[in-house]
DNA sequence: ACTATATTTGACACTTATTGTCAAGTAACA
DNA sequence: TGTTACTTGACAATAAGTGTCAAATATAGT
């Protein structure tokens, strides 16, 4: 089970780019984008979306791993993180299907 | 499909109780607890808790209705979002199984 | 309409998180 | 030793979340 972080990291290898290259492209510090690769720090959407593009990811699927990372460490130490996930994933089916309420 | 602020308001006002007084019993001002009820603001889990006690609601099911409200909430609007939640399943089964890595 | 009570709203100060930048640090290796 | 790649931590700036309060708005009873 890979981080996104660690598929990062592994892709960026793979195709022999460095840090500061990687980094360039998306504009950033490259100490962000190495703390990324470590779990440290979080991308952005927009950061994700220039990853996919220069690592040659698919962008969707990125996305999936980066909001379900962030989920997964959220309610991982919780016992009912099981029974969260069917209860969220009621209530996401219902939102879908209805007017969005406002979020806080 | 109610939010976690319906369930508390619906609960409150079927004991008959008042802001004022629920609120005293958690220790917070009436307008917090307004706003939790509109979802507006979270509650904290000592919050949670308290609301519990004296709503006479079950800590755990409140406690899955809080976080899986919140997830909702931050996913519903992708439209990878039920693909999101198997793979966040998939991560929480291993990080279960697994010493935890540290989380930014 | 008047009063009293319940709830909502928004401004505010305060604390906490998150962010990008930078310079100094380590590690590997020619 | 010198170079390159990466890591780390301190820092300031910004954003996000929190509690407090008073004024505004319901809501119900008389």
């Amino acid at each position: 089970m890979e981080t996104i972080g660690q598929i990062l990291r592994n892709k960026r290898q793979n195709l022999g780019l460095l840090l500061r290259q990687v980094s360039a492209y998306l504009d950033i510090d490259q100490a962000i984008l190495s703390k990324i690769e470590r779990n440290e720090r979080k991308p952005t959407k927009e950061m994700l979306e220039k990853l996919a593009e220069i690592l040659k990811l698919d962008k969707d699927e990125l996305l999936i791993q980066f909001i379900s990372d962030k989920i997964a460490y959220e309610i991982a130490d919780e016992d009912c993180a099981s029974k969260v996930l069917k209860v969220a994933e009621k209530k996401i089916k219902y939102l879908k299907s209805n007017p969005i309420p406002k979020l806080t």
